[in-house]
DNA sequence: ATAGGGTTAG
């Protein structure tokens, strides 16, 4: 026998069952119940905010119904009150509708709204006729709530039942899959096996469906299957395109993410791209750094009403920084009307991108003063900031302030932007006590922080630490040999030089190349460091060729303490001279006119030779260059590098 | 009745 028993979490008081004080006598209340149904009053009531005295009219004046308890649950989403809820609840069992399935799909919506589980698993557990929609909704309320595991258990018991499942179904099972806490193989198992039963019945056409499946392998970075299932897909629509387009926006194929969307524009006539579209269009232009780009999406944007979207806004003075373009951020910036926490990171980001730490803390300072208040982020960004320029002091005083004065809590990240505050400052072993005081696991960032630092101040010994706990950590990022390597190059070790590389090999990793690249007439043009030179960059190469000739008669040294072979000077010059970032300079001289700044984008770090280089070039050519390496951008001009050679 | 895509960091 099923009765109802109040589990420790749902606490529900019950009312005393006095007469109700109210404006409203009784005698109004039954006759307006008399001239209209008990719905309009118990509305009414509840739109005047008095949702605790529509409650005690109602058992006593009326004869609620289904939908009078429909409005009722809603309501009090629509408050945001848990208490009300949870009296309406009561309601609902004390006169007889807590078998309503209907009702108890509402009711688990609702506990879902206050991520109060417990409570929804309860309703669940005592509904005897669990329709579809009851299952779909608990599934739902435990994907949302990040209880992944459970979800899916529940659908195995929903299975086991004979319950079939339909295309509501897969859209949570999904999201459960992603919100479950597997590591990143079982839960590609886990996908498969659930693509397997959309296949099994019949729902891969479904576009909610498949859109989902899209976006779920995106977010795993399985862009070709993603890519597969959306070109399979019969029907498509805006979501769809957009779930494609941000899935190339995020894993790093940004001018893939572009072809789709003038292929969306060009193909359908049906499907606009919206503010969501748009927002991964100007992620993919940041990636690209492409400024031509984002101004065209800036007038498509405008042209479709867009731009008084706040995500859009944030997106595009984001963008504008990411490419080059400070000024037109902050102007976008200026004049918004209304900001979010968003909004003030993508600001403080974009000065601390530019070297500006200190407008960055005065955008900070600005923002408390505004009222919002910091998120996370925000502190990943004026951390950065600081970073960039050296502001240590200050960035440890913010970084103090975290927990003290907004109650927030550093996660491994922002421990990562202290060790790289102190360690780029040259504070090494400050920054390895900060992780051996660590309340938490220092993640691969952090070490990751520490070796970068090892690596601009040649600190052989901390960096092999460091080395040695990230290759547990993440076993197949090269990047950190390579860090190694060129921390033991520089400090002329290399017998150890050839040890990291040969154990690169042995494990068929590779060093990432160096590209650069360059946007001219809103084409992308990209080169790679090459150790040789080819008939293509024959020209550029000569090019250089002759430009450091005359460089090193003013001065200019090349600098080749970094570069991992054993050679004689003229040859490691020979290696430096093929670095992406110099080739793409060269094609920038050529390809554009006196006057105009050129800007090229680098996906690893500048090296130094590249930086002293870009200095003499500007010095000597009287162009101004700016480049923006993985971190920060570099704003070079008559000789000097906006960042101090601090970078 | 229930469903799908997006913003800020390093």
């Amino acid at each position: 026998m099923l009765t109802f028993q109040t589990p420790p979490t749902l606490q529900l008081s019950f009312a005393p069952k006095q007469s109700p004080q109210i404006a409203f006598s009784s005698k109004n209340a039954s006759l307006a119940l008399q001239n209209s149904n008990n719905n309009q009053l118990i509305q009414s009531l509840c739109k005047q905010g008095n949702l605790k005295q529509a409650l005690r009219i109602l058992p006593n004046e009326s004869k609620p119904t289904q939908q009078t308890y429909e409005f009722l649950i809603l309501s009090c989403i629509g408050r945001n009150s848990l208490s009300d809820g949870l009296d309406v609840h009561r309601h609902i069992v004390e006169n007889g509708f807590d078998q309503d399935p209907f009702l108890a799909t509402k009711l688990i919506n609702m506990y879902s709204h206050f991520n109060s589980i417990d409570n929804a698993r309860y309703v669940f557990d005592k509904t005897r006729e669990r329709t579809v929609f009851v299952w779909n909704a608990l599934i739902r309320a435990l994907a949302l709530a990040g209880r992944g595991e459970e979800a899916l258990s529940l659908y195995g018991q929903m299975n086991q039942n004979g319950i079939p499942s339909d295309r509501f179904t897969y859209p949570y099972i999904l999201k459960a899959c992603v919100s479950s806490s597997y590591s990143s193989i079982s839960l590609l198992h886990k996908v498969k096996e659930i693509h397997g039963h959309i296949l099994r019945h019949g729902f891969e056409s479904h576009v909610h469906v498949a859109t989902t499946l899209v976006d779920v392998y995106a977010r795993y970075g399985y862009v070709a299957q993603a890519a597969q299932l959306f070109d399979e897909m019969p029907e498509r629509n805006v979501v769809s395109w957009s779930a494609m387009i941000a899935c190339y926006a995020k894993n790093g194929r940004p001018s893939e993410a572009l072809e789709l969307f003038r292929e969306m524009i060009a193909k359908t006539q049906s499907d606009v791209p919206n503010s969501v579209t748009m927002v991964s269009v100007l992620q993919a232009c940041a990636a690209l750094a492409a400024l031509g780009q984002v101004k065209l999406m800036h007038g498509y944007v405008l042209r479709r009403g867009l731009d008084s979207i706040l995500p859009v806004i944030n997106a595009l003075v984001s963008t504008y920084a990411k490419c080059g373009c400070l000024e037109i951020a902050l102007r976008v910036f200026d004049r918004m009307n209304r900001r979010d926490v968003v909004s003030w990171n993508s600001m403080i980001s974009g000065y601390g991108l530019h070297g500006f730490g200190v407008e960055a803390v005065q955008v900070f300072r600005r923002m408390i003063g505004s009222g919002i208040s910091p998120s996370s982020i925000t502190f990943v960004s004026v951390l950065g900031a600081c970073s960039h320029i050296g502001l240590v002091d200050e960035g440890k005083k913010l970084f103090k302030s975290m927990v003290s004065q907004h109650g927030i809590f550093p996660s491994a990240e922002h421990y990562a932007c202290l060790v790289d505050l102190l360690g780029r400052a040259g504070r090494l072993e400050e920054a390895i006590r900060i992780i051996e005081e660590m309340r938490i696991e220092p993640g691969p960032t952090v070490w990751g922080s520490l070796l970068g630092a090892c690596r601009i101040h040649c600190n052989v010994e901390l960096a092999e630490r460091a080395t040695h706990r990230l290759i547990k950590l993440e076993p197949t990022n090269a990047g950190n040999y390579v860090l190694l390597a060129d921390t033991y190059a520089e400090a002329k070790k290399w017998d150890e030089v050839s040890r990291v590389k040969k154990l690169l090999e042995a494990q068929g990793l590779q060093k990432v190349p160096g590209c650069s690249w360059i946007e001219i007439k809103k084409k992308i043009y990209s080169f790679i460091s090459v150790d040789e030179i080819n008939s293509q960059i024959e020209q550029l190469h000569a090019l250089l060729v002759q430009l450091v000739m005359e460089m090193k008669e003013k001065g200019y040294v090349p600098e080749t303490k970094f570069v991992l072979y054993e050679l004689d000077q003229s040859e490691k010059e020979q290696i430096v001279l093929g670095h992406s970032e110099k080739l793409a300079v060269a094609f920038g001289l050529i390809n554009t006119s006196k006057g105009e700044t050129i800007r090229i984008s680098k996906n690893l770090r500048l090296c130094e030779d590249c930086h002293s280089f870009t200095k003499f070039v500007t010095k000597f050519t009287e162009r101004d260059i700016l480049v923006r390496d993985v971190n920060r951008f570099h704003h070079f001009r008559d000789g000097i590098c906006s960042c101090g050679d601090y970078w």
